[in-house]
DNA sequence: TCGTTTTCTGAAAACGTTACATACAACCTC
DNA sequence: GAGGTTGTATGTAACGTTTTCAGAAAACGA
């Protein structure tokens, strides 16, 4: 490789010269200048940011990380596409970290930003409490929580209303006559489980249907989870006619149970998922879903963390991005309004009431 | 931040004293040892690798780069994933980065690589002749090539069969008694492309079927892309009777058409598509796949490079991983072969043969 | 006791940058 | 013409590591 020495020998000038050519082209004389660009050209010079980082200690180097729960998430690979979509249009470099759901790996990954000297951190924890990453803004690392919050530290965050998403697709449930609807959540310790699951809560009392326990099944956001906790809803003595599903993971666990029984969805259960995929209206039928907005978010993380590098003495903000319920036909749709009420009027004689 | 010379000083030790308590701990006394360590831990030490980096040019510094075409891709994905498990479990960092299918991003992320001065890089072009990688290349960057090939490179590579993969799919296709089979190919200049394509027409041949220019389209990977060409397909005077596409996102555009045109699959036409995806077996009929291995590439890919890496002068080496033919009912199932048959003879009646 | 080996530690140089302080002109200003 | 100002380039000191070299101290053998 060769060096700012090496260029600056070539050149016949000193290495300081060469770094401004580089950087403050316009303080530097044009005639030197060109020669040093010369120079530069024929030597094939790449700088080394690693070099420039161990210096600019405190200083900018443009460089970023990213730590996503899991890559292999549409969700979470939408979100890394519009974070890097910024970064990119700023040139800066990103370090995308995967870890995999595993704390161990997390707190890896962590330590390897700090090692890195990276300028900033976009993160979405894997649970609420984490040290490491409360270390780090301690610390003072620019840091930015995207969709899931840490919680007891005031930090920038940008995250999606899933309160309000939940509660709007429960209102189209209920509006479509269910009563019995099933709720497949995440973990508890997770900011976005808990979210939907008030939201889920709050429309029920709304509407003045009982809360029952049984109806709320706590998942980790895994398909197999989702398989799992379908089977115990419909193994119930009194089993759901809807099913609310938390992620899209587990929306394909729970689907796979529904097709395993071959129920007909919508008409002998219905169903809505949180989380949009490219596939979700080629399913049959296809798929009702609360759209979450993952690559706005990416990108509005990434802006909020480039703004907290030049201006780091602002007020943590939080930033809460809308959800869209989109309505296909899983729900049972709004036409089919007056053959899902007989069905469930039918289902409710069944019960015995 | 606090550095080696702060612990030094705070174990009142030298700082080539704390360095190697750090990485030869075996040769300092324990009585020295345990101090150093006792500072190290109440001072909170995090080495900085950026000074590791620069100090250690030519030896290894734990840092790997993988260059992805398009992180939102489920395949890509999956390699990633087998990268990271790869990477994590021997303790390397890895910066991965999204070239979203521009090559200028792809230039840009390349040089990023360079200035990082990473140990090794894990490639999947975007297209057959790159510049830059080649550059880097012969510069003696330790590199391995991931699922597609630079031409005229002797360099590690791992690919998948894919000429393999697509010759049983369309085995299977004309065993179900299809003759005019449309093939939608990605890029020519993809060496995935053209092993699909090679794989297509040989099938062809073998069964003595002439190959017929109008049934090969070429686009770009994309769903648009699929979607366009499966409309020019079955617009064709004598329109398929079959699709072989050949990567996920043109599968889902074609399926898109033949539902909008409801077409009954396979009984009006039968469909092959590249790549499994985790919602496959979920449409409505379950896709029929050539399920091409993924995260064992990513590991395999992975792997090799950490060889590599110790051991330099290797000749290069080629890998190839079989692909698999996930047969589920989009192609006409097994059963269906008689059925299939007369629809095809009956098809083939109505084009006057 | 003295030399020889062994074990441990410290000083210093290097990696490739950037920034600060300085040097040396040349040009004003009074 | 002394002193100040400007414009340009240089020298050098960091940044935080690792490693080489050499020296001090300890252990050993005679």
């Amino acid at each position: 490789m060769t060096s700012l020495k090496d260029v600056a020998r070539h050149a016949r000038v000193s290495t300081a010269t060469v770094s401004r050519v580089l950087n403050h082209p316009e303080i530097v004389i044009p005639i030197t200048r060109e020669r040093v660009e010369r120079s530069l050209r024929t030597l094939k010079y790449i700088p080394s940011r690693v070099a420039r980082r161990l210096r600019m200690q405190g200083g900018l180097t443009h460089i970023l990380g990213l730590l996503l729960p899991d890559i292999q998430n549409p969700f979470f690979s939408e979100v890394a596409r519009g974070v890097e979509d910024i970064t990119y249009a700023n040139n800066y470099a990103l370090i995308l970290c995967n870890a995999n759901d595993d704390p161990d790996r997390e707190k890896f990954y962590i330590d390897v930003m700090r090692m890195e000297s990276v300028d900033g951190v976009l993160f979405l924890p894997t649970n609420e409490t984490d040290p490491v990453a409360a270390d780090m803004i301690r610390v003072g690392m620019p840091f930015v929580c995207v969709d899931r919050s840490l919680s007891n530290i005031d930090v920038d965050t940008v995250e999606i209303d899933n309160y309000a998403g939940s509660y709007q697709a429960m209102e189209l449930l209920i509006k479509n006559g269910h009563r019995r609807i099933g709720f497949i959540s995440g973990q508890p310790y997770i900011s976005t489980s808990r979210g939907r699951q008030l939201g889920y809560e709050d429309a029920l009392r709304d509407n003045r249907i009982p809360l029952e326990k049984d109806l709320i099944r706590n998942g980790d956001y895994r398909q197999e989870s989702g398989r799992l906790l379908t089977e115990e809803l419909l193994n119930l003595s009194l089993p759901p006619t809807a099913l609310l599903v938390a992620n899209n993971r587990m929306t394909m666990g729970a689907i796979a149970v529904l097709r395993k029984r071959r129920l007909k969805i919508p008409e002998e259960i219905a169903i809505i998922g949180f989380d949009d995929f490219p596939w979700a209206e080629f399913l049959e039928p296809p798929l009702t879903v609360v759209r979450l907005p993952a690559y706005e978010m990416g990108r509005k993380a990434a802006e909020m963390l480039l703004q907290r590098l030049v201006e780091p003495e602002l007020e943590p903000v939080l930033i809460r991005l809308a959800p869209e319920l989109i309505i296909r036909k899983s729900c049972g749709s709004m036409d089919d309004t007056s053959r899902m009420k007989s069905f469930n009027s039918g289902k409710d004689r069944a019960y015995g009431k």
